[in-house]
DNA sequence: ATGCATAGGGATAAAATTTTCCCCTAATCC
DNA sequence: GGATTAGGGGAAAATTTTATCCCTATGCAT
């Protein structure tokens, strides 16, 4: 396991806040949950371009903090199914709000990002 | 500049939400902004343990996905301010989602991550 | 001349995160 | 035996993000 050099910032509710719904794909899995996609497999089903082992640590993260929890069946094959915590719902409407600015904004942030990009010395030369 | 090799994904609300709002110190620079503190310097004087090139990095990239807005004055010494752009704004509450989301939710996280360390079989050997 | 404040960026390094590759267990089916 | 399904993780590479150091330039004050 990697040991982080620098300890993290777990006093400061905006930085508590970002470390659960940040990440480059926390909140997809928390979403995934969300629709009543429970399994590992399943969640890797439904995100096939990312990687299964990615998916794992990022449930291992979600369930240290206790978003959600893991229910172990025993059944054959093994059936892993994570729930969310009564702390784990509270975050959804969060991640809602975040893309509903989101989807609001898409168009315009995208568009200033090109715009932005059109103007690098390296581009204009070949223009 | 760094050049990234995988696309950013900025067709996607969510990710444009964490795009925004995520990373270390955007939000907190996004802060310091709403409480006027807007010049480059006087950011920097706020947030002491964080490098002025970080905050130079992250207020260019704000200003890239149109967010702020820079203001030049012709003054000696220099002075440049940043504003919220609308769309800055409109971030403005989203973030306190979050902050608000973290703060009711500190305590119990940063218990949970803690207990979970508690059982890593290194510290057990030490206990 | 030296120091300070302002704004900014290049080069480089460190740290963190994400990804790929390969391995394991265990049961079932062919 | 070999293939499949399910869950899981070690090691290391690739990528991205954050940090450090040092430099530019201006004008004011000491």
């Amino acid at each position: 396991m990697y040991e982080r050099k620098i300890p993290e910032m777990l006093d400061c509710g905006l930085a508590i806040a970002i470390k659960v719904v940040g990440g480059k794909w926390k909140a997809w899995i928390i979403d995934c949950i969300k629709r009543d996609i429970k399994r590992p497999s399943a969640i890797h089903r439904e995100m096939q371009e990312v990687n299964s082992r990615i998916i794992n640590l990022h449930l291992k993260e979600l369930e240290e903090y206790g978003i959600i929890y893991k229910k172990v069946f025993a059944e054959i094959p093994a059936r892993v199914e994570y729930w969310f915590t009564e702390v784990g719902e509270s975050v959804l409407p969060v991640i809602n709000t975040l893309e509903e600015w989101g989807n609001e904004h898409r168009e315009y942030i995208h568009r200033n990002k090109i715009d932005s990009c059109q103007f690098l010395p390296e581009l204009q030369k070949h223009a």
